[in-house]
DNA sequence: GATGAAAGGACTAAACC
DNA sequence: GGTTTAGTCCTTTCATC
């Protein structure tokens, strides 16, 4: 049984957004913010990691702090699936990889040490077919936090005239 | 005082993967788990938090159950810093964005629940100037976890000739 | 850094609305 | 679905080795 998102109350909305502010707090603490008792929240809390809408909890680390100088986009063209594949899995430096529609097959983020470091990752992609590297210079914004989908809140394109 | 990554030994990197792979545990199962007493972790992840090292926890959400059809990836050319800066933080689908090295000034990640969703954010965009969408199809990592850097890891691009 | 003790708070499960 | 209660476990802080 699926999940819909119409199945997700206020509650869950107050919930979520706590969870992905600071994993960490107690259920207690959890039901004192959202006004529920805390044997309601560890419920709802069970319930929604059970219908996976939430996957985990991580902790977020600073990755200059450990010792990795530079962040990049590296976007790499058309090249065979399970390669590019293969070659991923035997990268640590890869945080994330998308596979992706366009010119580019995929996006990679990175993090490395140096520039020498970035040289020897961003070589290795390109042996399998041409990339293009982005250094992060600044951060506007990270891991924004993602409440329930509500289609009222879309803005259209292009507004609609409506005759008044 | 910066936290330098040699101030961080064997301890302090296991201790850094099982918060990354789970941010909930116990500070009593997170002692059992890299071997040291209850008080000794909980001090070493107050300083991990102090130093920096670790910004803090998150819950990891399911963008599809959440009710957003698509992840894409759009890429912003060159356009004035403050009105991208301004337009992303009005934007609450930009889940990640970086300002970036290169042709693209920057480099968005942004979910949405379809395609007509799609259209509207990517519009605000292209308003500024010329901007490229990418739909995320397949992710083949996510949030990798990160460990201090350790220069002995890294493999040269072009393996030097050792003369033997 | 480990261990042990004591107080406070958090979690779990049950009964109940 | 929600709350309250009672028992157990965890956490925090202290002291000591």
């Amino acid at each position: 049984m699926a999940t819909e998102v119409s199945d997700l109350d206020v509650y869950d909305g107050r919930i979520l957004a706590e969870l992905q502010r600071d994993a960490r707090i107690t259920m207690a603490e959890l039901g004192r913010r959202v006004h529920l008792s805390q044997p309601a929240v560890t419920e709802r809390v069970r319930k929604l990691e059970l219908n996976g809408v939430i996957k985990g909890y991580r902790a977020v680390v600073d990755y200059q702090r450990l010792g990795y100088g530079i962040r990049a986009v590296v976007r790499v063209g058309r090249a065979e699936y399970a390669r590019v594949v293969k070659l991923i899995e035997q990268t640590p430096e890869v945080v994330n990889a998308w596979n992706v529609t366009g010119e580019d097959s995929w996006i990679l983020e990175i993090a490395v040490i140096d520039v020498e470091h970035l040289d020897a990752v961003v070589t290795k992609f390109c042996i399998l077919t041409e990339t293009s590297t982005s250094i992060v210079l600044n951060v506007a914004r990270e891991h924004a936090e993602v409440l329930p989908a509500r289609r009222e809140n879309i803005k259209p394109a292009i507004k609609k005239v409506t005759g008044r």
